[in-house]
DNA sequence: AATGAATGAGCTTTCATTCAT
DNA sequence: CATGAATGAAAGCTCATTCAT
C-alpha cells in the first residue's frame, strides 16, 4: 500500500485503436445492472464478476479500481446521451422541436433499457465526490448546457420566452424528466393504457407540459 | 446493516411526553450534516459522534442502528416539509397560488438551511432499499400525491389545464425543483443580483415556467 | 481510499502520559514474534491478532496499518538498544571496556530474549523503504554514530589504533556482531559446552577477536 | 506460493549441454535488479518481465515458479563467489593472504557489480524457508566452512591465534565484511578520496582490521 | 518459443455493532 | 446516561500461476 510500485503491466485503458475485448464489455454491461440495482457502494466488484461470468481478477485487469469502473460506466452512458443531445441541438427544427426531441429520446430509451437510464439520471449527484471529479460533473454540465443553447436559440428568435434564464430553464426541464423517469422507475407514475402505449402517453403530456412552460405567450394549440 | 440481533434494554423510541435530551438532538443534527456531505454510505457513524460531541457508543443509546438514525433524520426533515405542504393545501388560494407557494417554501428553507434540503430532496429515492421500507418512501409519495391534489382540484375549477395526469404534473413540478436545488447546490445555476436577492430571482422565474406549464389556456399577464 | 476521509476517532498514537493498554502490549509482542519468525510480508495481520488472543480488528485499533504496527516494534527495540548504547558510551571506563560492554550486552539481551534481537538486527536493511523511511534507518545511523563515538575517543586517547576510520570500525564490529548472531540463530555457530555458558564462550571469543583488531599496537597479553 | 500443480511440459532445468537462451539470461539479470531493489516479497513476476523486456508468461516458460527463479538467482551469484572462495583457499600463500584475498574480492566485485553484490550479501538468511530450504543456505553454509578451513590451517601453522573457534572467526569476518558493503551500499560508510579509489581504502583498512583480530600474538607490522 | 488474458486464493483494511464499566 | 475498547464480517485489491493461442 505504501510501498512504490511501479506502473502495472496490463493497460488499464484501451489503446484507442484495439477493438474492445469481449469480457471488458461484459463487466461494463454488468456494472451498469448492478450499479443501477444497488448503487455505488452496494455495487459489490464481485457481484459485477459473478455478473458478468468472469474471474474476481480480471475486473482489475481491465480497471485500475472500483472507481475507475465506475466512471467508466458513467463516461459511456453519458457519451451516448451527449451524443444524442448534440445531434438534436445541431440538427433541423424550432426550439419546441429539438426539447421534445430530447425528452422524447430519454423517454425511449427508457423504454428499450431502463437500468441504463436508471444509472445515467438517478446516480447523478449522488456517488461520491472522486467519481464525479473524473468526468461526469463535467459532462453533467455540459447536458445542461446544451439544453440552455437550444434554449438561448429559442429566446432569440422569439419562439421561446425570454423572461426566464436559459441555465434555469434547462435545469427545470431536465429535473422534470429526471423526477418523471424516477417516478416510472419506482412506481410512483403510473401511466395508463396498453403498456405498449404507457410511455407515449406520458411523453406526450411531459411534452406539452414543459413546452407551455417555456414557450412565448400564444394561444396553445395544442 | 440490517442484521437482527437481541433486543436493546434502552428504549430508542422516546416516550411521546418526556423532553427530547439535547445529545440526542445534537446526534440528529451532526447526521444530518454528516449525511449531506457524504451521503448514506459515506456517513460513518464515528463521523455523526465525533461531529456531535458525544461518544461512539452514545449513537446506539440513542438509536438502535444506523438505518433508524438516518431514517429518523429523514423522517424528521419529511414531517417538517409535509407539514408545511398539508397546511399550503389546505390553505386559503387558487392552486397557482399553492403551487407557487410550495415552489417559495422550498427555496426559502434552502436559502436558511441549505444542508436540510439537499439531505431532503437530493437523497430521496437514492438511498438503499433498507432504509426506505421504513418510512420514507411512504412519506416522499404522499409529498407527490398532496401536490397532485391540489393539481386536481385546479384542474376541476378550470384554473388548470385538464389534459395532464395529476400525479404526473405533480412529478415533474417536484422534479423541475429539485434539480433546480441542486443545480443551486453544485453551482450550476449561478443567479445574479446581490446575494440576498439570487434566490427570489430563481423562485419567481421557477415559478413563472412552472405555472405557465400547467395553467389552463389562457394569455400569459405575467 | 480515493474518498477524502476525516482523520480517526480512535488515537494511534498514544497521548504520552497514559498507561499503555494491556491489548495493545500483547499485540505489540505478538508482532515482535510473528515478524522474527515470518518476516515483514510474512507477518500477517491474522497472525498477529491470534498471536496476541485479541480480535482481529482491535490491531486496527490501536495502530493505524500494518506498516505503523511494525515500525512501532522496530522504534521499540531500537530505543531500548539505543538507549543501552547511549548509557554504555557515556559510562565510565576504556574504549575496550565500551566496546566489549556493547558486544556483552546485545549477546545477553539475545540470551534472553533471542526473538526480539533476531527482530533488531536480522530485519535492518532488509524491510521495505517505506518502513525504514520512519524511524528505523535514522536509529541504525545512531548506534553506527554512537559506536564510532566511541572508537574515535579511543583514538584520541591512544588505546586504538587511529589508522582506521571510525565509522568503518564501528560498521565493522557491529557486522561482526549482527552475523555472529545470525549464525547463533540459524545453528551455524554452535558453542561447545554446558547450554548456560555457551553463549558466553562466545562472547568472551568474540570480543578477544574485535578488541585485537582495533586496540593500538601492543603485546597482546590475552 | 507453493501450490503443487500440475506438471509443466517444458524443462525447466536446461540440458546441460544446450545454450542458455538468450532470454532466459535477460530474466535472470531483471531478477537480479528487482530483487536487490524491492527484496523478495517485493519482487514480483510483473517487473522481472517487464525489466526483461519479455512476456508475462514467458518467465513461466523457463523457470517453475517464482521461488526456482530466485533460487536460481542465488544459485547463480553464489557459485561464482564459492568458487572465487575456493579458488583462494586452494591456492597458495598464508592465512592472512587468503582471508585479505576474500576480502579483497568481494569489494572489487562490489565495485563493478554492486547490485548483485548486495543481493548476494544483503538477502543471505533473511528469505522465507522455502527459498533457503533448496539451495542458498546449503552454499552459505559452504562459503562460512571454507573460511573456516583457512583460518584453522592458520592457526595450525601458528600463523593465527587459536583461542578463537574458527567457525566464529569465520563468521565475524564475514558479517564485518557484510555489514561494510551494506553501509557502502546505504552510504553510511562514506570513504574519502577520489572515487577510484574510495573502495581500496576501505579495503585497506578492513584487511587491517580483520586481520589484527585474527593474527597470532606479534607486532604489527602494517 | 512466446504472448498476455484469465483465474482465484489470500491479505489488508473498514466500520457497524456490542458490552463492560 | 455515557464511554470507548473490543469484535468480526465484508469488501477491495494484489499477484502467483495457468492456459489457449
Amino acid at each position: 500500500m505504501t510501498s512504490p510500485r511501479s506502473p502495472r503491466a496490463t493497460p488499464h485503458r484501451l489503446p484507442p485503436d484495439a477493438p474492445e475485448p469481449e469480457k471488458r464489455r461484459a463487466i461494463l454491461h454488468a456494472a451498469v445492472r448492478v450499479f443501477a440495482e444497488k448503487g455505488y457502494h452496494g455495487c459489490r466488484i464481485a457481484d459485477v464478476a459473478r455478473g458478468a461470468g468472469v474471474a474476481y481478477g480480471l475486473v482489475y485487469h481491465y480497471f485500475k479500481n472500483k472507481d475507475e469502473l465506475l466512471e467508466s460506466v458513467f463516461a459511456e452512458q453519458w457519451a451516448i446521451l451527449l451524443a444524442a443531445l448534440k445531434a438534436i441541438q445541431e440538427g433541423p427544427g424550432t426550439a419546441s422541436d429539438k426539447i421534445s426531441g430530447v425528452l422524447g429520446f430519454v423517454l425511449d430509451v427508457f423504454k428499450t433499457a431502463p437500468t441504463a437510464v436508471r444509472v445515467l439520471i438517478l446516480e447523478v449527484a449522488r456517488t461520491p465526490r472522486v467519481l464525479r471529479s473524473g468526468s461526469t460533473p463535467e459532462t453533467f454540465f455540459i447536458a445542461v448546457r446544451i439544453l440552455a443553447d437550444v434554449v438561448k436559440a429559442g429566446q432569440e428568435t422569439g419562439e421561446l420566452r425570454d423572461d426566464i434564464e436559459p441555465v434555469l430553464a434547462a435545469t427545470g426541464i431536465l429535473g422534470a424528466l429526471e423526477m418523471t423517469v424516477t417516478g416510472l422507475v419506482v412506481g410512483l407514475v403510473r401511466p395508463v393504457g396498453p403498456p405498449e402505449e404507457q410511455i407515449d402517453v406520458v411523453k406526450g403530456q411531459l411534452v406539452a407540459m414543459v413546452l407551455a412552460g417555456v414557450r412565448a405567450q400564444d394561444r396553445r394549440a395544442g
